[in-house]
DNA sequence: GAGTATTCTTACCGATTGGTAAGAAAAGCG
DNA sequence: CGCTTTTCTTACCAATCGGTAAGAATACTC
């Protein structure tokens, strides 16, 4: 889904490699280190290259920012077949994610990092992550609509509060378990926190 | 409680003024852009000084940022009277403090960026974040293993797991409280979270 | 008003930043 | 092999970074 480029005409072929290369890297460091607090020489050499190499690549560093983000979202679409349909599988789907990043720390840093850097207008992730929440909560509330009308929800669980409760648990959570070495069982506590919202608990 | 020196003998009196609005100042920017995108002349500009000046009242970029830090645990201190018993007045002041930080968009912003900057080893605030974690999990926990024991939780709600949530759903709604300029509840939607653990409301 | 700390500025430093210019290396095609 | 396109390096740039040195202002005490 990523680098399926067939090695184009002319003398391309490694370009696709490396590109590929670089995102990935750089999906590491600005983990690490944040947008700001990383250089394109950081990355750069990383991956066994100039700084000015990888600017062929990616024009500028923005640019290569938002390769990140967008190579980060291709993978989570991948692992999560969620858009089937809304209702407890949109749920489940959460728990699952979670338990995945739990072994791909770079990822969670990335997005723990960038979210809250981001939230200054003038970032150049800004608008990408209004966009972001703003349809994550959408699809969200969408589904618990779903499941009310199915009653499938507790008494007094409003969907659009509750979507906006799981995004924040999913997202503290992450932070706690960047902070303590990995400790925290944020996929545990997120099926806790969403089974508190059901009749009946997710996974029986 | 943060500008109290009298007028030192001498030739002070003016350096404690001045350091507050240093301080007040670099809350604000820091906030904003993060530790790492902040620079000492952004903040000593906004306080009308040059970044000499600056730094003649704190010796380093770092120590600045941890003056921030333990300034604004101080205000919460006092805005809270929290540590007088656990219970469900810990829980009521946490909806408290969320009310008023909806007024105080800097410390919000300081708190939410310097928290994922921070997440990485080697991040000034690292350890200073690991700390208050490790103490707001302790504290939230303490309380309602006291509500456990008086009967005061619902049916299943582990005191250690339900602590993580709670810091998680606060952290999580001011990421989207920042993003959507203010729009996102947070106090009502920690409100509405609360209740779920409580078998009785927090506020009648 | 003289003297003395305190507070702040101008000028500078080496290091690092993102980005550019120009050309060398490498790889495929005929 | 020669030619072309892609890929990457060396060298450089202006701007900015945190921090230092040294001295001018300022403000208070006596």
């Amino acid at each position: 889904m990523t680098t399926v480029d067939p090695p184009r005409r002319g003398a391309a072929a490694k370009g696709g490699a490396t590109r590929a290369m670089i995102v990935d890297t750089a999906i590491e460091i600005f983990g690490e280190t944040g947008y700001l607090g990383t250089s394109l020489r950081d990355i750069a050499a990383r991956c066994g290259l100039t700084h000015p190499g990888l600017l062929y690549h990616f024009p500028t560093k923005e640019a290569l920012l938002m390769a990140a983000l967008t190579r980060r979202d291709e993978q989570d679409g991948v692992d999560n077949p969620t858009h089937g349909r809304p209702g407890r599988d949109t749920l489940a789907s959460l728990v699952r994610t979670a338990r995945v990043n739990a072994r791909r720390r770079g990822i969670v840093e990335l997005y723990a990092t960038l979210s809250a850097e981001s939230t200054h207008p003038g970032h150049p992730a800004h608008a990408y992550f209004q966009d972001r929440y703003r349809s994550l909560l959408a699809d969200l509330t969408l589904a618990l609509e779903d499941l009310a009308q199915a009653g499938e929800l507790r008494a007094g669980v409003r969907p659009d509060v509750a979507a906006r409760q799981i995004v924040a648990v999913m997202d503290g959570l992450q932070v706690q378990w960047l902070l303590d070495g990995g400790a925290t069982d944020m996929a545990g506590a997120l099926a806790d926190f969403l089974d508190r919202l059901l009749v009946a608990p997710l996974e029986a």
